[in-house]
DNA sequence: CTCTGGCACTCTTCGAGTACAAGTGCTAAT
DNA sequence: ATTAGCACTTGTACTCGAAGAGTGCCAGAG
């Protein structure tokens, strides 16, 4: 009763399944792989793993496929990260070339990593919780309108348009951008309310009812850039894999829409030794990701933008090997780069 | 031979397959419609329509089904524009409440239009080659990494990070910042290269070097403002029609995702004489697009960025009626809001 | 105690055959 | 121009049976 044969069994299924799709016989799996004892064994074996419900009979007389266990004790205990190829590297090489700004930078990340997977790829807007603001500034855009822009110590850069109170000329509305920037350079975003009253007594009386406005707007911008967002590619993938996730392909894409739900999924998963996050199944604990897996890694932690998250959802029935080595490459690729940046 | 009978049994044909995705034979069409007369007559105007190629039978023992050039006529001799119910209404008056800056504008609005229609919603952000550049700022970062900010008339800001040539102190930072906004206001963003050596030639020898740097910066955020991009929303709607679209909805999606094809197709698209522009079918010109159909409007043509447009994508069997009008509405009301800001 | 060969049993899949229903096209009559 | 009637076509649903795959279990060997 070699334990160990049993989870070479285990091993073998995971990977013959994802490689046919099909469910895997006794006999098939002695022959593919050079198991060197007979089928009656391995079907001893299989009776077994089936009682730890790792695998599951779909039929009386079909093969076994892998259970959400299985495929959680096969991920656990046997999978190794494969490396990457040399042609992934390159990918990931010329996306360095094509880093733009902060924005563009995560788009471009989550294509590739859609690209290399062939799966819907997520990325998770870093929490600037612990980001400062670095400087405001006010562009005037017609006799009542102006520009509000915010600009953060992580590079990224949020405008909102407001209305004046009075008509303000140029040189005016520069003065109130050089308080609003000065007051508040290095406040951190999560430290609301503003202090409005000591923004408004900064400048002169006639100024005030649009200084309240401005900071209000202001406000409004550091509130809205807490709130995490997903930036999301390869939905096409989805399609492409639709005959595992039977015609419940509907559901997944509105789940994945509906960011609310992925986003307390990813901030919930807890990093593993090898630095990564892996639901698997009813381990989402959605109903409509039920026959999916999300697999995600942290990037960017030393930056101070902790707890981002990016990654992949697929089919249960994936290749794990190569989907958790090509997104933990790309976390800490990107982590790199933005710690260089 | 009464013709207008013709046109009545299409439309009839139209709306029952539309409503009943099923292909309508003689008998049910007049019992469904008040037609008064026989189901033989009907099968001899049928047979006609058949001829002129406005519909077709899948087998020769079923009913008919609408072709390309069906719907095409249906839409323009038929159809009338349905008025937009309260509840939509509604809708669109919280979604002005919503607005805030530029972007999130054109997010909500083409959120709303996919949730009116049941279906893929795309917007089209505007070809702002008409935009002049109101104002150009610069934030340290670092002692060598700054971010370049473009303000643009239309009220889209665009940032990029640059590694300057040296380390340069805010005073410095600030006057660079000066001559660029100066120099540069007003300029049309099409109007490329961009004068480096003016720009360059107003500042002191030591800063030119990081001058050119920020003025090729400055280019790079122009030459990327001017290429279109699309927002989407809704793509869980097309799972949803799947039925409709046969198990071809993984192309689909990926054309949607390939955002260069649809561009180009809504630039292509003209307006009819009710401000739509619709295409249907093999109209499209694109395969993966054979079974859907494109119903788009212009929107803000008036402030000058023209040519911009909004629509949605679903299947040639679709209720035109209402996705036309809810399109229309949909482009009236975000060309009104985008004057009014 | 582990492994193996053999064998009966179960269950799905696939094809052929058949009956049925839907719907047409045509012809002759009004 | 319209209608009624009828022969004809064709997809759909269902049944039946044979084939194939795979298991579980038992008895025997190492």
């Amino acid at each position: 009763m070699s334990d160990t044969r049993r989870l070479q069994v285990l091993r073998a299924i995971v990977e013959d399944y994802v490689h046919t799709r099909e469910p895997v016989g006794s006999r098939a799996l002695v022959e593919r792989h050079d198991l060197e004892v007979s089928p009656a064994t391995i079907r001893n074996d299989m009776a077994h793993l089936e009682e730890e419900g790792l695998i599951a009979a779909p039929h009386t007389s079909a093969g076994r496929i892998p259970t959400d266990l299985g495929y959680r004790r096969f991920v656990d205990k046997i999978t190794e990260v494969r490396p990457l190829t040399a042609a992934e590297r390159r990918a990931m090489d010329t996306l360095l070339e094509t880093a733009d700004d902060h924005d563009a930078m995560l788009e471009h990340t989550v294509r590739l990593l859609a690209m290399l997977t062939n799966q819907v790829a997520v990325i998770q807007h870093p929490q600037r919780s612990t980001a400062k603001i670095r400087h405001v500034d006010i562009v005037s855009m017609s006799s009542h309108k102006a520009l509000v822009i915010v600009i953060l110590s992580s590079g990224k850069v949020d405008q909102r348009m407001v209305t004046l109170a009075d008509a303000i000329g140029d040189d005016s509305l520069h003065r109130l951008a050089q308080v609003l920037s000065s007051e508040l350079h290095q406040r951190s975003i999560s430290a609301l309310p503003l202090p409005t009253d000591t923004l408004t007594s900064r400048v002169e009386p006639v100024l005030r009812p649009s200084m309240a406005i401005l900071a209000q707007a202001v406000e409004t911008i550091l509130e809205s850039s807490r709130v995490d967002r997903i930036i999301m590619a390869g939905t096409a993938n989805l399609a492409r894999s639709g005959r595992d996730l039977g015609p419940s392909i509907g559901p997944i894409l509105e789940a994945l829409e509906e960011q609310v739900v992925l986003l307390r999924l990813l901030t919930e998963m807890e990093q593993d030794r090898r630095g990564l996050s892996i639901r698997i199944g009813h381990e989402t604990s959605h109903d409509s990701l039920i026959e999916t897996a999300v697999v995600a890694a942290e990037y960017g932690s030393h930056t101070g933008a902790e707890g981002a998250k990016l990654g992949v959802v697929g089919p249960t029935r994936m290749d794990y090997g190569s989907t958790m080595s090509a997104v933990r490459a790309m976390a800490r690729y990107l982590s790199r780069i933005l710690s260089e940046g």
